[in-house]
Formats: structure tokens, sequence, C-alpha cells
RNA sequence: GGCGCGAUGGCCGAGUGGCUAGGCAGAGGUCUGCAAAACCUCGUACAGCGGUUCAAUUCCGCUUCGCGCCUCCA
């Protein structure tokens, strides 16, 4: 199947061509270790969890790089305050991202690089672009990247240097550089930086941070990748810093592929501290919420659409999955233990959609349509009873497939609670009552079992029994 | 000032020059002893004003409102 991505480069949504056939290299700009994720940086790396989804979906084999940016002034800061070592300090967060991740049902890209850990290759990179006559050293001590040396600076940001002017925060940059547009490659060790000190060949100090980016996908992922990700925000400077940086020390074009996701709002509001609603995965789950809802929140919008996170939005998440979950049990029932056979016609129709949708730049609000046909024509099936076994099971097949690219279907489900004893005795009793064709008693069983917060459903196949 | 994005029915949210997006909520119905689930039907949605067009929510312009980036924020 084809596959179509809206690339940030050229602004046009193109038809994606892997370079070398035998993977699609993927990088992906991950978290800054200094504090837990919030519900928007999540956004992202489901957004990126989707694309990487769907790249295998579509029968490609992946290798994903994500960083982790354990180095730079807020976890120096962080580290500072806490009185802590700089490992120490972030070593939770990662730990905490790790766990958050996973509860969001993200697939584990192949690496996981940290910066700390890549001081070598970025001192590396930093010799050949002084080599190429793009670095330079200020009187400090600090080396810049000389962007007036680098023709075409900006992509794929679509920045004119021209049109860059001193804003207010460029007027607080305290660091010796010769132009605006010019940034750190090495930064000069000061004594807000404490122990947190590489040497080098220009003298002891630490990274820009930048220059992780480049220095990691290229040693993982080669001189000239696939895709490269990240939140929009990112595209200026950071995305072009690394272009610049990259493309700079190799000649070669770095990136073919830039996708960039839009911020999430919550409810309507933009998210911040002082509104109170800055929200981490662990706030969410604490008021009750599970990942798994969270996550269908999160790709039922398009990724380049600023998407409006309400607690409606999730409350109609878990109805709207409970109706899925119900639709996967009566399948499976239908199914039995028959093997897959063919797929009903209007279940090939809903397989194109969802092909289509997926396909054309990620639209998985299109493909959850294509979803909710299936589920709509496929009960109405199972109702006519015109569903066969190896129908069902066909069907059941194909929403497991595509449960490959959402991931929301069978991760997560509630597991069934064991039914106490007491609920047993009142469903036989209510059995008895109902051959008897005693109405009322059977109602009365029905409400008392309500009340243990059990649920009873009469199905031609009999009673069924659930936690309400 | 530069670059860019958005405004869709109660809520979330796709999309299209003419043909139902979808989900949740709500109303009516079918089925059922009743209920639940499921299915069917139902909403004069496309910010405002002009323009182009046989036809505009969709294209163009303007206006209003909101948002993002412009040196370390996903």
């Amino acid at each position: 199947m084809n596959l179509y991505f809206y690339n940030t480069m050229s602004r046009q949504r193109e038809l994606f061509e892997p370079l070398s056939t035998d993977a699609v290299r993927l990088y992906t700009c991950g978290p800054t270790v200094y504090n837990y994720a919030h519900i928007g940086n999540f956004r992202a790396y489901v957004f990126e969890d989707i694309l990487r989804r769907v790249l295998q979906y579509a029968g490609h084999k992946v290798i994903q790089v994500m960083n982790l940016t354990d180095v730079d002034d807020k976890t120096i800061r962080g580290a500072q305050e806490a009185g802590l070592p700089l490992c120490e300090y972030t070593r939770p967060y990662i730990e905490a991202f790790f766990d958050d991740i996973r509860q969001l049902n993200v697939e584990k890209a192949e690496h996981y690089p940290a910066a700390t850990d890549h001081i070598p290759e970025m001192i590396t990179l930093i010799g050949r672009l002084f080599e190429r006559g793009l670095a330079y050293a200020s009187d400090d001590g600090s080396i810049y990247f000389n962007v007036a040396a680098f023709p075409g600076y900006g992509r794929p940001a679509h920045i004119d240097l021209s049109g860059l002017r001193a804003g207010a925060r460029v007027a607080q940059d305290e660091y010796d550089k010769e132009r605006i547009g010019d940034f750190a490659l090495w930064k000069a060790w000061d004594a807000d930086d404490g122990d947190v000190v590489w040497d080098s060949p220009w003298g002891r100090g630490r990274p820009g941070w930048h220059l992780e980016c480049s220095a990691m996908s290229m040693k993982y992922l080669g001189e000239s990748f696939d895709i490269h990700t990240g939140g929009i925000d990112n595209l200026f400077p950071h995305h072009a810093n690394e272009t610049a940086q990259s493309e700079g020390a190799t000649g070669k074009p770095f990136v073919k592929t830039w996708l960039h996701c839009a911020h999430l709002r919550i409810n309507g509001e933009k998210m911040s501290k002082s509104l109170g609603n800055f929200y981490t995965l662990r706030d969410l789950i604490g008021k009750g919420w599970s990942g798994r809802e969270i996550r269908y929140v999160l790709i039922n919008g398009h990724y380049r659409q600023t998407l409006n996170f309400t607690f409606d939005a999730l409350a109609a998440a878990r109805t709207t999955l409970a109706r899925l979950d119900e639709f996967s049990d009566r399948l499976a029932v239908a199914a039995g233990s028959n093997a897959a056979g063919g797929l009903p016609e209007w279940a090939v129709k809903a397989r194109t959609a969802f092909d289509e949708a997926v396909g054309d730049d990620l639209n998985i609000p299109e493909a959850l349509a294509a979803l909710f046909g299936l589920v709509r024509e496929g009960n109405a099936a199972l109702d006519a009873g015109s569903l066969p076994p190896a129908g069902a099971a066909a069907v059941a097949a194909l929403l497991a497939r595509w449960d490959t690219v959402l991931g929301v279907l069978s991760f997560g489900r509630p597991d069934p609670d064991a039914m106490p004893a007491e609920v047993r005795e009142l469903l036989e009793a209510r059995a008895a009552a109902r051959k008897a064709r005693e109405w009322g008693e059977s109602d009365r069983l029905r409400d008392a079992i309500a009340v243990l917060g059990w649920e009873v459903r009469d199905t031609p196949g009999g009673q069924q029994c659930k936690r309400a």
C-alpha cells in the first residue's frame, strides 16, 4: 500500500519512498528528562508511535531512534537545586518516561540514546564543522555554528535569516556570538554548570542542545535518513539547526521527510501551570482515566491539527471503547474456534477505507470512521444471523490487524472481574425464576445484583453478567 | 515586524466545488415479559462580509476572534 506524508520541508503531501529497501530509518525527538512529561508531550509520542505502526502496517521494517535529552539548562538547573549529580537527577524521570509510554501502549523504539553517552560523537562532529569553516570559537571558549557560512540555512523551517530580528528572547542571550542566528555547538563551562562538564579540544564545557540530535541520528541511522519528527515548536530553531549542523558536516542531505505534530489545548485553553490544566499522565490516571482512554483521545484527531483535550472527550472515549469491546466479544463468540474464512463484502469495503485513511498522512479519524462502519455492519449481520463463524473469525482477524496501528482495541481492556459467589448465587436464583416465568422475582434479583455493582443482560443464549 | 496555523451541529472531530464523515450526548422506533446490548430514523453544522461559479462549508479577498514559532518548549 502507498503512504503519503505531508513533508514540512516541501510543505506538500508526498508519496513516501524509503531511501533504502531494508528498513525505514526514523528519528523522533524525545523527552528532556528534567520532569514528568505532560499530556502535550505524549501527544507527540503517540503521534510518533502511530507513524511507526503505520510504516510497519504498510510492510516496512522500522529502525527508530528516540533521543533522551539528559543535559541542558533545565536538567542542570534541576540537578543543582536538588543537590544531586546530573545522572541521579535524571534517572527517575527517564524511568517515569518509559513507564508512561508503556501505559499509553507506545511501542518501544530500537534505540534510546542519551546525550550524555554521546559526547565523543558530538565532539567529532564539531571537529568536522571546524574543518569546513562552519564553526568558530568565541572569547569565552564557546563554539558557535556560523550560520552565514552555510547557504540555505533555515530549512526545513522556511526561515529567512533576514527576517529574524532581535526580539526579547534574543536580547536575553548572554553568550558571545557574532550574529543573532548563530547557535552554540559547545558551551564553555561556567559556575552554573557545577560538575556537569566534559573535556574537549576547545576546552571544558558541555554540548549545545541541537548537537545531540545530529550526532546521535547520524550514528544510528546514517548521514541521510528517511523521516524526522517532532512537535511543531521544534521546527525552528531546533530542526533548522540540526539540518545545518548535519549537512554542514557531511555535505549530504540530512533528512528526506519531516513530520511535525501540532500542539494540544485543554478544555479550549492553552496548557499552562497558572491555569491549573498542566496534566502529567499520572495526574490523569490518578483521576481515574486509563492510558487506553487517553490514547484514544490523542489519536482521535489529526496530528497536524491542534487537538482540544477535554474530559468530555475522555468520557466519550470510555463509552466508545466499551462498544468496541462489546463488538469484539460478540465476534469472538460467533467465531468460536473456526478458522478465518473470506471477508464479507462490507468488511472488504471498510478495509479499503481504513488503508486509504492511514496511508493518507496518517488520517486516523478517517480510519476510525471506517472502523465504526465495520462495527455497525458487523453488529447488524450478527443480529441478522447472517455472519457465519468463518466470516466472524475473518472480521476479528481484520480488527486485530487494524489494532496493530491503533493500539487501543485489545490493549488495556478492563480485566473481567472474578464474579463473587454472592452474585453467582443470585444469578442462579434468577435463572430459575426466569425459567418459571416469575418476572417480578427476576427483576428483583436483577436489581439486587445491580446493587452489588454487576449488570445482567438477557440474551437468546441466557443471562450475561459483567461488572457495571 | 517576519513565517505559519485555525474557526464545522450540545461536546469531540474528519472532509469535500454539487452526493450521510465518524464518535459521544439527545429524541423517536424495532427487538425484548421488562431492561440492557444491537440495529433503524432524526440535527435547516460549516465565524462574518464580499467575490469567482450554473453551484461554495469547500476557491479568492477582506474583517473579527483564537493559536504557534522567531535561540534550547511536543
